[in-house]
DNA sequence: CCCATGTCCTGCCAGC
DNA sequence: TGCTGGCAGGACATGG
């Protein structure tokens, strides 16, 4: 479910709530969402800590904790973290809540149970390996068109499944993707050494715009997306592919058309992107 | 290296 | 109405 653009506006709006709060106990409804860490321990390990900072990194939100001790989280497809009272009901498929100090709780709730939450400390790796391992951050001065024009030096792959890839660059999920191919002018299926440097310059300029206005929208919210405190992002209103089968091209009338690659799909403008 | 496919899950929706 | 199949903002393993 989220990419860079929801992972970044949950950040922002649970930053207030958490950091300089103390935990104050934990419950784990489902073990399996926790990694690295058996429940119990999580819990005795997490109760006392403060939680210093919340960064995001690629999709991932990191809390970094007194003592040495780092909480990164995945939220998968349909992870939710909400700051609620501890008061509210307990929904379904709530699978884990810290207690502040506050007497304020941090929710996990997902559906579909892909999200992950990964506890390091002494001894246990700092990250868990698909966030060590992330690629460029895009809206860092780390990317550049020349940065891009590396990652993309080479590689017969289709930019869709390169874009995808977290490895190179991260954040970038199935709507982001095919809206900055969309806004480059470039079709998902084009092989990523094929492109010019025109055309890579075009790609740079379009990524950090989409997920800049993604950001500036509060993300984009199809069916489960919200941030911290339960609000909906606007960006579903500012789509020009993504889900829009069938549907005109905003910029040329065409019909958009869609296909399978790597197994998602995807969406694009057949006369738009060459 | 690259790709497609299957897997982990539950809910929703279209179509019959 | 009720059932079924297909599909969904992700990531990883596997086999070709």
């Amino acid at each position: 479910m989220p990419e860079l653009p929801e992972v970044e506006t949950i950040k922002r709006s649970l930053t207030p709530y958490v950091v300089g709060g103390t935990i104050t106990g934990v419950q784990v409804f489902n073990p399996a969402v926790i990694i690295s860490y058996k429940a119990e321990e999580f819990s005795h390990v997490l109760k006392g800590k403060k939680v210093l900072a919340l960064d995001r990194r690629g999709k991932y939100l990191i809390f970094t904790l007194t003592d040495g001790y780092t909480l990164s989280w995945h939220l998968g497809m349909t992870g939710r973290l909400l700051w609620l009272n501890s008061q509210e009901r307990i929904e379904r498929h709530t699978h884990l809540i810290l207690n502040f100090d506050s007497h304020g709780q941090l929710r996990f709730v997902d559906v579909r149970r892909f999200g992950r939450c990964y506890l390091a400390g002494k001894g246990s790796p700092a990250y868990p390996e698909g966030l060590a391992r992330l690629g460029l951050e895009p809206l860092s001065p780390a990317f550049t068109p020349e940065t891009l024009k590396e990652i993309i030096r080479s590689k017969k792959r289709s930019l869709k499944s390169l874009l995808l890839d977290q490895h190179h660059i991260a954040g970038l999920g199935n709507i982001y993707s095919d809206e900055a191919l969309f806004g480059a002018g470039i079709h998902p299926l084009r092989p990523a050494y094929a492109l010019s440097d025109e055309e890579i310059g075009r790609l740079y300029e379009a990524i950090v715009k989409v997920l800049q206005e993604g950001i500036a929208s509060g993300g984009t919210s199809i069916r489960d997306y919200v941030d911290g405190t339960g609000r909906k992002g606007d960006y579903q209103n500012r789509l020009s592919v993504y889900g829009r089968k069938d549907q005109p091209c905003p910029r040329c009338g065409e019909t958009i058309k869609s296909l399978k690659i790597s197994g998602r799909t995807s969406y694009f403008c057949p006369r738009c992107q060459k």
